[in-house]
DNA sequence: ATGCCGGATGTTATCCGA
């Protein structure tokens, strides 16, 4: 199974180059990431003639988390029991089945800064979610948290810690919500990057930045070892940063045999 | 070259992102 995660900023936007992207690389599940399309407005027919099947979950202007799949797409949940608000729930994750493989997009709150009350809400968010995945993970099936998660997991994954000193994404508490989450037993399926040592997945639109390679791991895919341990590939999609229009974040592909395989 | 912010709404400004 090749498995793709992918914030798009705006499916709408991004539609053309999507588009290119799945037939080129041919992935047979991708979570999508901020899609900021109004509910029902999910472009469903064209994606669906590369043969994809999408499970989506949107709130208008902004957040927005999408599934799709050609090997099968069941047993999709929207959100998840207790899910916070800002006030109210937002469209932050989705879940679905496919090919027996439980796969999660996640869209992680920003938090703004510090001191704002969208930091407490990022908190609250990752307290739910793990709360969600540990009644999920009982089940015992394969399964993969994939999505933006918004926190950069070492001072590595920025490209320079000292210029994030008080800024959220790097803070003890929000790498303690991603260990709360690996304590579930969930494994950081680390990405290979294409170029230079670190497998960043985000860089600024501003200032050259990703020209200079000045970006940050913050797109993560959390998974049970019982699909972490058939991973062959993985690494992050640079090229699909480059050129004319391209999303802030690059896609991360991974090539995973099923539990039981040579 | 990968190149100096972009997408959304709809306020031709403002919010949001990390």
């Amino acid at each position: 199974m090749r498995l793709a995660t992918w914030n798009v900023n705006s499916v709408k936007a991004r539609l053309p180059r999507l588009l290119d992207w799945l037939a080129g690389t041919g992935p047979d599940v991708v979570c999508l990431q901020e899609t900021k399309c109004p509910d029902g407005s999910f472009p469903a027919d064209e994606v669906g003639e590369l043969g994809y099947a999408v499970a989506s979950h949107s709130d208008g202007r902004w957040n927005g988390v999408a599934v799709l799949s050609r090997i099968g797409l069941t047993d999709v949940a929207v959100g998840f029991p207790g899910e916070p608000g800002f006030p109210q729930p937002e469209a932050r994750a989705i879940a679905a089945t496919c090919a027996g493989t439980r796969v999660w997009s996640i869209y992680v709150p920003n938090g703004r800064t510090p001191d704002s009350p969208h930091y407490r809400y990022k908190l609250d968010w990752f307290a739910g979610l793990r709360d969600a995945l540990a009644t999920e993970l009982g089940g015992g099936a394969p399964l993969a948290v994939c999505g933006d998660f918004n926190v950069a997991p070492t001072d590595a994954d920025v490209w320079d810690p000292s210029l994030f000193a008080e800024s959220t994404h790097v803070t003890p508490a929000e790498r303690q919500a991603l260990a709360d989450l690996r304590d579930l037993g969930l494994v950081d399926v680390v990405p290979t990057p294409m170029k230079g040592p670190h497998p960043y997945t985000y860089w600024d639109y501003r200032a050259g930045m990703f020209h200079q390679n000045k970006g940050m791991r913050i797109d993560l895919v959390y998974a049970t070892p019982s699909l972490a341990d058939g991973v062959r590939s993985a690494y992050v999609d640079r090229e699909a940063r480059k050129g004319k229009g391209p999303s802030d974040h690059a896609p991360i592909v991974i090539d995973v045999e099923p539990a039981g395989a040579a």
